[in-house]
RNA sequence: GGAGGGGUAGCAUAGUGGUCUAAUGCGGCGGAUUGCUAAUCCGUUGUGUCGUCGAAAGGCGGCACCGUGGGUUCAAAUCCCACCCCCUCCGCCA
């Protein structure tokens, strides 16, 4: 949330990262409604000065008769501000709307342009190895070896909520583990944290005003499910102002993450490659802001390991603008080759919002020399779960039709291959 | 869900209608003293916004901010109402 003189003093500026990311923002208004804002408050601050001036002749003065009048005059300037301060106040809610819909500006690194097309593949790891079979998607195979089941998630909720069964499970908790594990050995603090989070959450990361409708909703709390754990794990520091010397902060969270996914039916949409609930171990770093883009680069680096280490072939894309979230200033995806369905599909995403979640959450750190400023927040998939697993079932398919188990992950199962 | 207590600047605390223009302590920053450290002493101290000066850093002046939002009053940290959060107890409950 951009300080309203900040957007006045800057409005070329942000105009143009509203129409690089696609958004529509009601410029002609703003100007409008700020120098209306500006009117009124001269307005306004000249009547309290006199006023206030009044009061203090009346508290001084012990005589009641000579006060009447002094009373008189002080009720209307009374009645006067009131009645322009009303009009004062929702000239500012709607300022505050127009603010809240200008995105966060695209760094200069990001390439401009409109859609997926535009984005740039910046590597690829992994080799994408040619079988002499027919490598089946993982929906045909997992449901026949019965480690995941789509009809009976139906049942118990709707469509798009898989269960997953027996060795599925245990393919679940021990992706969930391994990856906790490999990221608190790597300097990362592990927090768990609640599924369910307020509104001002989930205004401060960005996703309100915009994403409401993507998002479960509890109505009689006016609570929501959170679609990933940067939401809670973000705010932990919310309305916090942090020593210089305890940054960075690194943090490890696993939770289950819930997406109405509204419209995007019929989009890929078969198997586990869209659901409305998985599960995600994320990577969230609060950083002093010089140090942020060098942080985006090791925060990437932190998620490719965990697929480099589960050996699945996997490419590197940086965003263009269009492309980039709401809230996002600098994002690379990463894509998990998936030979079954022949496609590349998001694992993993690694943004720097620079302060723009810490000025919407408020949180500041106190440098050495005593001022205060805002930190910079970035977050990383480290990495969601079921196209993870989709990566195994299809990278790891045998002509049998078993699934061989990465070797990182015999010790948390016990077992070398799913059958 | 019910009853009571509480929420005041980075932290801790005082303030129950009008010198509150929010006190005090700690911490922070600057300085003095000083083999070093510590202690002591002096000074300083938040956020937002409007106007104005300035290239800028910032200065000057005003207004607002005591959990949030309303209300009463000439005047609210202080009184009233609603909500949120924390603590104690009771009830219910995995």
């Amino acid at each position: 949330m951009y300080p309203i003189k900040f957007v006045r003093e800057n409005i070329d500026l942000l105009k143009k990262a509203a129409e690089l990311k696609g958004q529509k923002v009601d410029w002609e208004k703003f100007e409008q409604l700020d120098n209306e804002r500006r009117r009124l408050i001269m307005f306004l601050e000249e009547r309290k000065k006199w006023q206030k001036d009044l009061t203090e002749k009346i508290s001084k003065i012990e005589d009641k008769n000579s006060v009447a009048p002094l009373i008189t005059q002080a009720r209307k300037y009374s009645d006067e501000i009131k009645e322009v301060e009303k009009k004062l106040n929702q000239i500012e809610r709607e300022i505050e709307k127009i603010i809240s819909f200008i995105p966060n500006i695209p760094h200069s690194s990001v390439p401009i342009g409109k859609d997926a097309r535009d984005n740039v593949v910046v590597r690829q790891w992994g080799e994408i190895r040619e079988r002499n079979f027919k490598v089946l998607p993982h929906w045909e195979i997992g449901e026949k070896i019965g480690i995941f089941d789509f009809s009976v998630g139906a049942k118990i909720t709707g469509s798009f909520f898989p269960v997953f069964k027996e060795k599925g499970a245990l393919l679940v908790r021990a992706l969930i583990n391994f990856m906790l594990d490999l990221h608190i050995k790597n300097g990362f603090r592990e927090v768990w944290v609640p599924s369910i989070v307020n509104r001002d959450s989930l205004f401060n990361t960005g996703q309100l005003p915009k994403l409401e409708d993507d998002m479960y909703y509890l109505e009689r709390d006016d609570f929501f499910l959170i679609p990933t754990a940067e939401v809670p794990v973000t705010n932990l520091h919310k309305n916090e102002i942090l020593k210089e010397e305890d940054l960075p902060i690194y943090y490890v969270a696993y939770t289950p993450c819930f997406r109405r996914e509204a419209g995007a039916y019929g989009r890929e949409t078969k198997g586990l490659i869209r659901v409305h609930q998985f599960d995600k171990v994320e990577l969230v770093k609060l950083v002093k802001p010089d140090t942020s883009y060098d942080e985006l680069e090791t925060l990437l680096g932190e998620a490719e390991k965990v697929l480099q280490l589960l050996n699945l072939p996997y490419r590197v894309v940086l965003l263009c603008t269009g492309e980039l979230s709401f809230a996002g200033s600098k994002c690379y995806d990463i894509e998990v080759w998936c030979p079954g369905v022949e496609k590349y599909l998001e694992v993993s995403s690694c943004s720097n919002f620079e302060s723009f979640q810490a000025r919407r959450a408020n949180i500041k750190y106190k440098r050495k020399d005593g001022k205060t400023d805002y930190i910079h927040t970035l977050n990383g998939s480290g990495v969601a779960l079921p196209r993870t697993i989709i990566g195994i079932i299809e990278n790891y398919q045998t002509e049998k039709g078993e699934i061989i188990v990465p070797e990182v992950l015999r010790e948390y199962m016990k077992i070398d291959k799913i059958t």
